[in-house]
DNA sequence: CAGTGATGTCAATGCCTTGGACTATAGTTT
DNA sequence: AAACTATAGTCCAAGGCATTGACATCACTG
């Protein structure tokens, strides 16, 4: 009477942490960062719900080998451009894409990173950059966290926004564009005068213009006037 | 015999939401993003679990207006500094001295703005100082989320470092220090020459260097040589 | 072929968010 | 002043989640 069909008991080594993570991401991806949770996962195994303790020490512990996942792919295949900086861009612009391409991931990662062998090598690959284009070590650390850092938390404040639910990120954005819209001209004379502009900024813009501003202060202080090649 | 001493009933207009914000910020503040819930607020306030729904729909209602508040925090008392470029840094830095005072806070809110009345004031400013630069209406709506949004999402991202368990905290920073300096010379030439100087980045230099390329790189674009006062 | 450790399953705990029903009361109306 | 009403606070309950500990099964080992 009672086992309305019980799932049958899934075959040993049937879960490893790469397939768990694999799934997680497919989750996360299909139905966003607010209906993920380890029993949803463990079900979408075709398991258990509590199955992914056996490899994972909790949802923290998985949601930063998630992040790791993301990491690898976004610097898989990387190989360094001629000139210096657009390494730098080139490597900023490739976690954006992947973020953006995982949005729910990308928001629950949260400002955690993982020392994982991409990270590592795509690090090494920007300090290289700076190094090659004349700072000192100081200073090409400082400026390599200021780009790695930017690239990340951008990309990572775009991601959370766009894992927001759909009625909520378009209500910010409405909410956005009529705010401006309605600013008083006496109060708030200088938010009127462009308030036509505003909403028109294109995200894929704002962050090639940030990107593009903070790389040529770094070009201009490197004392490269152009984009001589770099070895 | 049962009602063990029942705490009596709150008076009528007890909870404002202004005071439930106050409350909300100040449990944040002391013990931190992961402890804060409703119930716990509730009980803070001294009244029913479940009191705080008859003012905020849901605590990410509530999350927003505590959002709100951090803004009005950041902005109080704010004056335009003399010189356009100036203002801008000293609007950015008042958001992460904000974020980083209450730093679950701001982790909770992410990346949600408000448009309350603080941040139309500040967004008029910046504006202001942009247009006051001499840029035309398309690029200072443009550059102003340049400004803002690094302001905001840099400063989120710290607060959001800074919000996790004191452990998680403690092992990431002494993790990267660690994979810095084990580094493999021959596969991360470049990490092992600056190892030393990697885990010395200071966060308030950091923000301050990425802050002063970025103000640098629009300073230059306006056409401005030097500081020249701005009125 | 018994032992053992790893891996999947099950049951249970305590917390959370939220919705609905209930109740006391301040302010309004008569 | 008495009745009414909408609001604000309370109670209760449903359903979900993270995590833990006990149990079962299975591959390998000596």
């Amino acid at each position: 009477m009672s086992n309305p069909q019980r799932r049958p008991r899934l075959p040993r080594g049937a879960l490893t942490p790469d397939l768990i993570v694999s799934t997680a991401l497919r989750l996360l991806d299909e139905d966003g960062a607010a209906a993920f949770s380890m029993p949803r996962l463990g079900r979408a195994l075709g398991a258990d719900q509590t199955a992914v303790y056996r490899h994972f020490s909790g949802r923290d512990d998985l949601l930063l080998a998630v992040a790791d996942r993301l990491l690898q792919e976004a610097f898989e295949d990387f190989t360094a451009a001629p000139y210096w900086a657009d390494t730098l861009a080139e490597l900023c612009r490739r976690i954006r894409a992947t973020y953006l391409a995982h949005p729910a991931a990308a928001a629950l990662s949260g400002p955690r990173t993982t020392r994982g062998t991409a990270e590592m090598r795509a690090a090494d690959t920007m300090i290289g950059a700076l190094i090659g284009a004349g700072f000192d070590g100081t200073r090409a650390a400082m400026l390599y966290r200021v780009v790695a850092d930017f690239a990340l938390l951008w990309s990572g404040g775009e991601a959370a926004f766009h894992s927001l639910a759909p009625e909520t990120k378009a209500a910010e954005v409405a909410g956005a564009s009529l705010a401006y819209r309605a600013a008083d001209p006496d109060s708030h004379p200088h938010i009127h005068a462009i308030r036509d502009h505003l909403p028109k900024v294109d995200p894929d813009e704002l962050f090639e213009t940030a990107l593009g501003l903070l790389l040529d202060s770094i070009v201009r202080e490197s004392g490269d006037d152009g984009k001589r090649p770099w070895s």
